[in-house]
DNA sequence: AGAGTTTTTGAACGTCGTTCTGAAAAGGTA
DNA sequence: TACCTTTTCAGAACGACGTTCAAAAACTCT
């Protein structure tokens, strides 16, 4: 009836989304192209685009997995930690990730284009670790409204982000002698403090 | 003895930072090409590279003008107010400035390859500012070190980088319900606070 | 064997940054 | 005047990119 395939396209998806969530955890940042991640896996770019539309919804699909490694990896810390001591210690996963793999954490900002929507999943992951942080902080300080914890939670992502951002390009050490954990600590530990006055 | 210039290769200079940033100030980003920054001046493209050795280099060029118009706004806001209101008006005149021209913004932070070094023009800029942020911090409170007010106005700088990065992005909204200016007024008001205590 | 159907692939298209080749335009010399 | 040298210029060309397309390939059914 018809030509056989090669691969089921379930298992090519797959092998393609490993091979440039591989590249971009290895490689040097802007060598992930069509062409480049089509060679290890021995077929043609063209292939690519039977399964993914562009090459950004391929880039979507491995953030779609980075963000599930960081869920797992903030599910596997402690959780009979006092409310401080695990806020703190998301800040250093996060940050640790971010400074391991700056290629993905790149991704999750610059893979998509600009305009278009983000998809459901994407804010998903964004609100659970908000919503991760905005509970810790109502332990720490429980008359805290959800809220203003899901907005103090927001203010300490924006300063950790900001962090990274620089701290990637190498524009951190311009501005302050401190590095990316450390400044996140610190916003962590003043945020800690206001609440427990 | 040799064929004449048309233009001054001085003038070509400024012909083309002068293109290249109208072009970021109005177009959408990406639309900024040897080809299509070349085509309004009437020059073949490869005249740009008689004067630049590479798009990155007009790009930092335009940057150097970016810096510059920066320090002629915060010397534009008058010096007679309180410090915590200059540093507020700093803030908001910063944010504006970003928030009105997204291009030269991200410019500013992707114009440049990354692993070559920062020209000396781009780091003192970045020294300006903050130094710029920490004789007002120590004008709050003049007990403050001097490392210390640098520190600080590097927190500061972050927090606001990292509002500025989301937003332009549209992603800040995902974040927080408040926009980039109010996440860097909260920064600096609680830093006022923290230093008047 | 031939027709029909689906899958696959390499070539092709348009664009990018950048480089290169050779034409253009002058002055000096015969 | 004609030719040579030197410098400046413009457009073609190169390799790489994302993406699309036309046609080959490989099967089943008649």
């Amino acid at each position: 009836m018809a030509r056989p395939r090669l691969h089921d396209p379930e298992d090519l998806r797959l092998m393609i989304i490993a091979a440039a969530r591989n590249m971009l955890r290895n490689e040097e940042a802007g060598t992930l192209t069509a062409r480049s991640l089509a060679k290890p896996l021995s077929i043609p770019a063209s292939a690519i685009y039977r399964i993914f539309p562009t090459m950004s919804d391929v880039i979507m699909a491995v953030n779609q997995e980075t963000f599930a490694e960081l869920e797992a990896l903030f599910d596997a810390l402690p959780q009979d930690h006092p409310p401080a001591d695990r806020l703190i210690a998301i800040s250093a996963q996060y940050m640790g990730f971010m400074q391991d793999n700056p290629n993905l954490w790149r991704a999750l900002f610059t893979g998509m284009r600009r305009q278009q929507n983000y998809p459901e999943w994407y804010l998903d992951a964004i609100q659970s670790l908000l919503t991760r942080l905005a509970n810790i902080l109502r332990e720490i300080q429980p008359e805290l409204s959800e809220d203003l914890a899901l907005e103090t939670a927001g203010r300490l992502y924006v300063t950790a982000h900001g962090a990274i951002s620089l701290e990637l390009d190498g524009r951190l050490e311009i501005i302050t002698s401190l590095n990316g954990q450390e400044i996140a600590l610190g916003a962590i530990t003043n945020t800690i403090i206001e609440l427990s006055r």
